[in-house]
RNA sequence: GCCCCUGUGGCGGAAUGGUAGACGCGGCAGACUCAAAAUCUGUUGUUGGCAACAACGUGCUGGUUCGAGUCCGGCCAGGGGCACCA
């Protein structure tokens, strides 16, 4: 068991090394050299540039774990692409319009903006405290008008260049509080302060129309090489491009309209002999018409909104239909009709709001003429089966299925499209449809449009006048920006800016008469789809400087949590492009290299009660091999639970700031780097944190244990090295050589191991003369540099201790010498019919009938051979000889 | 429900289709110490064996290959996203 904890104040301070000096110390260094300022004359000074980000914080008032996770994966390749002679530029700010500001001013009587700018402040120490080469001067916060001004200059060009629609959509509806809820706010269908049932409602909202530009995002995709596959599929995905076809179903019956034809979009139209029903979406317009007299189907409508909004709730509902009586034309088959029904799996924004299904091949119409006994009619069966297969196939599905048939098959029981494979038979549906006037070939997208409209205070105002007469008009750019009114009430739900008493009052610029101020403001994401253009020049007077933009972007390497992979990223793609444009960047993509890292995660603990508790406020023994957890304030037990992300309901957090407070921020920094490779989750443990410790003071005893053992700085390379220490400088060069290819392809784990073998070689070294002294001094020199974009503050006092008065931020990468990389030997194994049985050393370049030779020789391969026939001698060289026997 | 990802010793993980377990944590043994901490040295996948060595072993299952942790098919489990959380 080991609760105690390592001092920093040691008896010996001479030669521990002392983070909590140190550590300030050189950030005031860094700080008063203004070592890390970027100047914006890249192609002046022939240095090429560089662009770092990581996703910017949104200001919660304290920086947690993933935080130090995340800048600091991206720290490493600032410092380490400063160091290799590029002008880097790596800027931070926040993220700081959003809802826990007005929920912290309803629950704790504060203002969203003095809430906001003391956390930033807070957060802004916190991140100093963690020595990041970030260029300060550049910072700002997206509730700074100057920054949200300019988003409401962007978005008037957006309007005028046609980006910009208005039109209805639906919205999760608290009936008690009268107000919007987020997705997030609804829990379990209802209202999370209210726990009221809720409701949907239509609003009419403003949209960017994404949609538009769906292809182009599309294509795009295929260009962004330095971008992980698994995101680009996600995208693709999400934008969703299938083709299909529409088709058109008379309908008999519609009160008014004896022509009335229901318009569909499928993508099977090779599955239309095997329709058995149409349905609505209950937000169709048919559906309401029919609704409007009609008790009952009012009723359904309505229950079908007590499902929230959000796609999860809608597809894992029940399903659940309402039979209109109306009646469908089958296109195809002269005199059958499908019912319609009004169904709650049917979304409005996907297709046109209206299906025909075909449950034979479809699980969801399955499920659904299960429910309902409707047919099932099978018009594809498997390939290479003969025709009483494939009939029995269609009999057993259709009496009994539950599984619905997806895969590839030829058609039957479908007319004139029998025995076409389902490509085919989709072609020439199509064709079919076109001919007859009742449909015809087209593309659809999932991705529908952005809706940027929130009926809340603390966001960016959208620049906007309604007029009776002029209709929406746009605010004049010299009244820009649109400032939030400060005297706002959080006291009741509802948004502030549309009770405020005067603010939403004013004149049209157009007519002068009365108008009323636009009062929603934007969704957060868009503050966040255009910032890594601002910082190129945050102070610029027009939303990005061409100049600036124009040299720096693209976003070289972008760091992030893979949470984002779809959104956030899909939106500031599109910004880009919309900014393109209308004229304000020349680049289409935004960020040319994207990284997702995983989460931090941590045990969590819960004592007799069930009731959470923080890891701070346990002690952990082991007994017997078993880990037992036990409260530190009375010794209760405490049981140890699931390892999950850190969050502050299951109270699992680690506070960064005890953690460098304790053991420094190099420590807290070189844990996230270790072991977990960046993109998989990480478990912080407190063994791993203080094993990171000890190694932190385990370089520094290396550097400055054995003085006597360096050669003086700057000595020449001895021509005669023994072979100790010709082997040292293989091991250096070789890490140096590893570890930079490691740290360009972002395996840090890797960076951290190669270190490690670095050190222990170190160790292990003994100088014997001169020759090994140099050898030794070099190796140091190169694992001080090697771990400075890691733990840049013990490199700093160890490059120090090494005798250097330039800091090593300020120094060239090293190289490695190529002649020291290869070896002239290598050791090779041996296998029989795949099985390893021996290893072979022989020379690097021995010929492949050498090579043969000496394994068939071998005592272990001859006795697995044991005297059978050698089939086949498979031989790669450097890397492995198989025996086929 | 749909899309995406992950699964390897006691633990985190390493391994361009080519010696599975680098490196770290933990454990065990030893050195130093009055003792402890720290540090250093050795050892550590499982099973059998004094040993040499042998067999087994990368979630399950089937396949491709001279050779599969890696590629393909089908499962299982865990995680992320699902458009108003950021």
């Amino acid at each position: 068991m080991r609760t105690d904890r390592p001092t920093i104040m040691s008896p010996r301070p001479n030669e521990r090394y002392n983070a909590r000096e140190a550590e300030p110390k050189w950030q005031k260094v860094w700080e008063d050299q203004r070592t890390f300022r970027t100047r914006d004359d890249a192609g002046a000074s022939g240095r090429p540039k560089y662009y770092v980000l990581e996703m910017f914080p949104y200001p919660s008032g304290r920086i947690h774990m993933g935080h130090v996770r995340n800048y600091t994966i991206g720290d490493v390749i600032a410092r380490y692409k400063r160091a290799r002679g590029f002008n880097v530029l790596h800027p931070m700010g926040w993220d700081a319009f959003g809802m826990p500001a007005e929920n912290a001013a309803m629950e704790k009587s504060v203002h969203p903006k003095g809430w906001t700018y003391d956390n930033i402040a807070a957060m802004r120490t916190q991140l100093k405290a963690i020595g990041l080469a970030i260029d300060w001067d550049r910072e700002f916060a997206t509730c700074d008008p100057e920054y949200y001004g300019q988003e409401q200059a962007l978005f008037l060009d957006f309007l005028a260049a046609g980006f910009v629609s208005r039109k209805k959509s639906t919205v999760n509806w608290d009936p008690v509080d009268n107000t919007v809820l987020a997705n997030e706010q609804v829990i379990d269908g209802c209202g999370w302060r209210s726990g009221a049932p809720v409701e949907r409602r239509e609003l009419t909202q403003w949209f960017l129309n994404i949609s538009d530009f769906a292809d182009d995002l599309l294509a795009g995709l295929d260009t962004l090489d330095r971008w992980p596959e698994k995101v680009r599929t996600m995208q693709r995905n999400w934008i969703g491009r299938s083709e299909g076809a529409k088709v058109f179903f008379a309908v008999d019956g519609v009160e008014g309209a004896p022509d009335y034809k229901l318009e569909i979009f499928t993508t099977r139209p090779d599955t239309l002999f095997g329709a058995s029903f149409c349905a609505l979406s209950p937000h169709h317009p048919l559906t309401q018409k029919l609704a409007a007299d009609n008790a009952e189907l009012q009723a359904f409508i309505k229950k079908c909104d007590q499902i929230g909004t959000s796609e999860e709730a809608i597809e894992t509902a029940e399903k659940m239909g309402f039979d209109t009586g109306l009646k469908a034309r089958h296109p195809f088959i002269d005199g059958h009709t499908l019912p319609v029904y009004v169904a709650n799996f049917v979304l409005m924004e996907y297709g046109t709001g209206a299906i025909f299904a075909c449950p034979a091949h479809d699980q969801r119409d399955l499920d659904f003429a299960r429910k309902y006994k409707l047919p099932v009619i099978p018009v594809v069966a498997p390939k290479d089966r003969d025709a009483a297969a494939q009939a029995a196939f269609a009999e057993e599905l259709a009496a009994h299925g539950t599984d619905a048939f997806t895969g590839d098959g030829v058609a039957i029981n479908s007319d004139f499209l029998n025995g076409l494979d389902v490509t085919a038979a989709k072609r020439t549906a199509i064709a079919k449809l076109e001919a007859m006037g009742l449909g015809e070939g087209t593309i659809n997208y999932r991705l529908r449009d952005w809706g940027i409209s929130r009926q809340r205070y603390w966001g960016c105002p959208i620049p906007v006048i309604h007029c009776e007469a002029c209709g929406t008009v746009p605010v004049p750019r010299a009244q820009l920006p649109v400032l939030l009114p400060d005297d706002v009430s959080f006291d009741r739900p509802g948004n502030p800016l549309d009770r405020h008493p005067t603010w939403k009052h004013v004149d049209c610029p157009k007519c002068g008469k009365p108008a009323r101020r636009e009062t929603d403001t934007f969704d957060t994401f868009v503050d966040s789809s255009w910032y890594f253009a601002r910082f190129c020049a945050p102070n610029a007077v027009t939303p990005t400087d061409r100049t600036a933009t124009d040299s720096w972007l693209p976003v070289d390497q972008y760091f992030g949590g893979v949470e984002h992979a779809i959104l956030h990223l899909l939106y500031a793609r599109f910004f880009t492009r919309a900014m393109h444009k209308t004229g304000h960047l020349d680049v289409e993509e935004p960020f040319a290299g994207l990284f997702t890292q995983g989460m931090v995660n941590h045990e969590t603990y819960r004592d007799a009660n069930g009731q959470w508790v923080p890891p701070s406020e346990i002690a952990i023994e082991t007994v017997g091999g078993a880990r037992i957890a036990k409260r530190l304030s009375d010794g209760g037990p405490v049981t140890i639970g699931a390892i999950e992300k850190m969050s502050k309901s299951k109270k699992n957090t680690v506070d960064p700031e005890d953690i460098i407070a304790q053991y420094g921020a190099d420590t807290a920094r070189w844990f996230m780097l270790s072991d977990s490779p960046p993109e998989r989750d990480v478990q912080w443990t407190d063994a791993g944190a203080e094993g990171a410790w000890r190694f932190t003071q385990r370089v520094w005893r290396l550097v400055t244990g054995t003085p006597d053992d360096l050669a003086p700085k700057g000595t020449a390379l001895p021509a005669d090295l023994d072979a100790a220490a010709l082997g040292l400088r293989r091991v250096a060069h070789q890490a140096l050589a590893a570890l930079t290819d490691d740290i360009e392809n972002l395996r840090f784990n890797r960076a951290v191991a190669r270190i490690y073998e670095l050190a222990n070689a170190i160790s292990a070294f003994n100088p014997a003369n001169a020759g090994g002294k140099w050898a030794k001094r070099e190796a140091l020199e190169y694992l001080v540099l090697m771990i400075a974009p890691m733990m840049p503050h013990l490199a700093e006092e160890c490059w120090a201790a090494l005798g250097h008065e330039t800091p090593a931020v300020d120094t060239e990468w090293p190289v490695a010498d190529k002649a020291l990389l290869v070896e002239d030997s290598v050791t090779i194994a041996v296998q029989v019919n795949g099985k390893r049985r021996d290893e072979l050393t022989i020379a690097r370049d021995a010929d492949v009938e050498t090579v043969e030779r000496a394994a068939l020789a071998l005592e272990k391969v001859e006795k697995a051979i044991d005297g059978k026939a050698v089939r086949k001698v498979i031989v790669v060289p450097g890397k492995i000889v198989n025996v086929v026997v």
